[in-house]
DNA sequence: GAAACTTACATGCACACGCATTGGATGTCA
DNA sequence: TGACATCCAATGCGTGTGCATGTAAGTTTC
């Protein structure tokens, strides 16, 4: 709407970028490495970790796990089949309406989430509290 | 370093988190749509064609490409190759170093671009100028 | 209550990506 | 000159993703 926005916009879309490829494949790397969980993996731990967190049961719909994240139905469907496979999370049917599916944390993947979180919360401070010490990643591009 | 650092730093990769993926997101749509390029594809043109633009000769070393994108060496070599096959770059030897390759925008290339130029900025201008108007695309998760 | 539609999840498939390796060209040092 | 390290680019391979589709279950309409 004002002057200058092509440039604006394209300087804003290039740190976007920076800053985003460099935390999320920092993310990847450290989380695989420390924890042996992809980044995807551990948001849906995420996600079951704050879900009804006070009542003691971490689990929550599939679709409802979908809409909180950047990720296909399809590409969630194996991201579960994989952390149920780490036996991480297990699947439950829904008394209510039997085409849903319950997710739940397993002591085994309170555990690992637990153990994870520091990890993912410090990429995050450092990448993001100042964007100038959030440098390129040895890996990934 | 301050309080309430960890709500921030959250906040700001959600937000982040957001604006990327809608973004990029429709980027890839609209491209693909309109011009029949990935995005990745459209990136190796917008440096090319930026690239000694003034002399009128768009190339670039593939380092120097790769230096600018955040892609694997690997990514990059075969996205190189599709637009080669689509006719829209070509590869040249470089004569003074012979391990390396100059890529070139062929004139059928830089039509390309300059009429995918206007459609990928639109969608900067849409998703980064007021944040809020930056809604979930219908594809793409 | 049967038929048509919608929703939830899984799966076949194609594809773009990163990592590791390879092959060829260049530089360096004895 | 010969041996070795370095650099550039291509390729084999495994994996995670999205799209399209399939299957089962719920909802709506008559």
């Amino acid at each position: 709407m004002e002057a200058g926005t092509d440039v604006d916009v394209c300087a804003k879309w290039s740190e976007t970028l920076r800053v985003y490829h460099n935390t999320s494949c920092e993310l990847e790397n450290e989380l695989q490495a420390r924890h042996d969980l992809g980044l995807s993996e551990f948001e849906v731990l995420l996600i079951l970790g704050r879900a009804c967190g006070d009542k003691g049961e971490n689990k929550a719909r599939m679709k409802d796990i979908e809409a909180e994240m950047y990720l296909s139905q399809s590409a969630l469907s194996r991201t579960v089949t994989r952390l149920e496979k780490a036996g991480l999370v297990t699947r439950a049917a829904c008394d209510f309406d039997r085409r849903a599916n319950f997710l739940m944390l397993t002591p085994a993947g309170l555990e690992r989430f637990e153990a994870a979180k520091p990890t993912h919360r410090a990429v995050l401070v450092k990448h993001l509290t100042d964007p100038a010490a959030s440098s390129r990643a040895e890996t990934c591009a």
